[in-house]
DNA sequence: GATGAATGAGCGTTCATTCAT
DNA sequence: AATGAATGAACGCTCATTCAT
């Protein structure tokens, strides 16, 4: 009797879990997402969560697992096209993470912005698999630096700090705290051109 | 039958509610901040809170505003310190403010890291003056341009970036996101050497 | 303008809340006592509870201790009712015990029948006190014994299988165990008999 | 389709499904006896319970006949081997009683301890079932009086009160209530050695 | 014969807040 | 100026049970 439309329905109520999840997180925040509230948003039992998540941190971190893939898929696409040019991939790099932080806020939030004592026991390995997002970063730099363009003497600290230019300016535009009689679109060039202008060979060094 | 050490005793009590509150937010966290167990803390009943706030929300802005003075305080006696060196001096502010939030990592969270929407009804012009913490960097700013070693086209856009780096880099090591093989030390030194670097008149535009 | 009436009104409800869950206690068991049970069977919020007791735990230590006070008052005023009879009083001692328990399902309950694990933590330095409640047990054993009419190997272990048989035949008669052709108090005279013929020096011993 | 090996499957899952609930409540204790764990440890569904049970109830008193009849067991037995010495098989009985107690705790709970106004509806026929368990110790009080060893007043009485010092052991030591400075064999000895000699023919009464 | 999906009721507890005094 | 008493709402979570398939 099914048809064929039938077919995925069977996680679709985790899909909607996930997604309302989400939506209720960046719009009232961590400390008012609740199991009940997620629930009625839904229109089912708060009951019926547990079916697909044995608990609140498992629907959490099966949230950060998700958002860690899309930003790693965005930002391997990213790299994937200029396979060439170090310089202008990192570039896009930083385009890519900081419009992916503005476009999924949600994700954005529980990703990077939770601390660690709020929401326990992420699983390590999964935290060390999100630092993977770094590495592309790290290649560019290497590569940058073999062509004479880039001047890394650390790449894991330098890497590093690029991560904290870009966090700093996704956080501040997430929380409207930039200046409103700032443009958004030339802050986010300027950042992102400092962030740059921070790694290449000073003619000094040359 | 009030003496003259009656004096202080009017705002005494809004004092120690305030300090208190302080000490458990950057003690236990802005999850555990309760009104029972800042009253039961000083020994008072969490009722006469309300004599001198009108809410929790009312005693939270109160701690930003202090915070934000602390900040300011911290701020501009870094920068009075320095009043002809607009380099050390930049450089200065940018420690002063890691430091700052470093030490006060609960402080800062309600300071920066809460969405306003979620935290509502924080006076704007309160968060006007919150921005003035911005200004002595600016100030810097200025007077290097003037003195030829920094190159600013648009000052407030400038400063912004500035502020965004150093907000990311608090913002990671507060959450604990840092690399654990990397060195505190170094990557704040490499983080505020990098905020510089990106200000700097650069040969070929002199 | 309150009356003398009113002087007892402060704790007042804790008393409520006490008397309140002995009775929910043995009407419906331990598993069934939930502090929202007692505080709608009282006509407060489950809420106020917590203002007289800071935990459901907490809630049946005080009345543990409760019962074992009026069960110590009552087996002291037994003996003391009987200075000088040791065989007599043992045997008053028994009825009290048993009148007790039959008395007092409710305390008899929490007192002597929840498994350790099942309620925790109740300060062993309590339980300590509790056994005390077996001492004037052994005073009359041991005054027996220097009398000559009882023969007590072990006190402690002696007093300890009195106090078994006690326990059994109270736990059966609450439990609606015995058989219900057996006449009740018949029963009692038996068992407490019983008791008594066990610890008496036998004529071989003589 | 079905082999001959098929031929027991019919009540097989009834059958794990009734150890599986033994297991985990002598394990894990009543209170941690769910359909779901019980599901779950057999790799069943919930529901599948529900094929075999009525109720939660209905399976309790499945596990309670089942206990009745272990303990039946257990007596016959232990009467059997001792076919013409009542006392010696008194003394086995009241042993082999205190053993399956100690043995089987939770077992020993909701057979022994449960008040039937909580646990509802077990069928009064199974409770006079149960008290048949009983018959085993009468009939050797019983035949000794017959060999002039015991005097039975009401053998229906006797019996009860022997019943009672059994359960009154069993269940103190349950609960851990016994003094821990007393050896947990002297005990039980004791505790047998007096049940008997409330039984047997004192010399006055020759 | 067996299940997946779903739920309402309930648990102990914490919270910010109100109100009469 | 300060409090004790009280509460409704909410929290994450577990439970026995139902029902359509």
């Amino acid at each position: 009797m099914s048809t064929s439309a039938d077919t995925s329905e069977n996680g679709d109520l985790r899909r909607r879990i996930l997604d309302t999840a989400r939506h209720l997180l960046v719009k009232k925040g961590y400390q008012n997402l609740s199991m009940r509230k997620i629930a009625d948003a839904i229109g089912y039992s708060a009951t019926s969560i547990y079916l697909y998540f044995d608990s609140k941190d498992a629907l959490l971190h099966a949230l950060i697992h998700e958002g860690m893939m899309q930003l790693q898929d965005g930002l391997s696409e990213t790299a994937a096209d200029r396979p060439d040019a170090p310089v202008e991939r990192l570039q896009a790099l930083c385009r890519t993470f900081i419009d992916f932080g503005l476009e999924n806020p949600e994700y954005y939030e529980i990703m990077f912005q939770l601390r660690p004592e709020r929401m326990e026991r992420y699983p390590p390995e999964k935290y060390r698999q999100a630092r993977n997002n770094l590495d592309v970063f790290s290649r560019a730099l290497e590569e940058g630096e073999e062509q004479g363009v880039f001047e890394v003497d650390d790449p894991r600290v330098l890497t590093s700090t690029i991560w904290a230019s870009l966090h700093g300016t996704v956080s501040l535009l997430l929380a409207g705290r930039v200046d409103a009689r700032i443009d958004r679109e030339a802050f986010i060039d300027v950042a992102i051109q400092r962030t740059l202008q921070g790694c290449q060979r000073t003619p000094s060094s040359a």
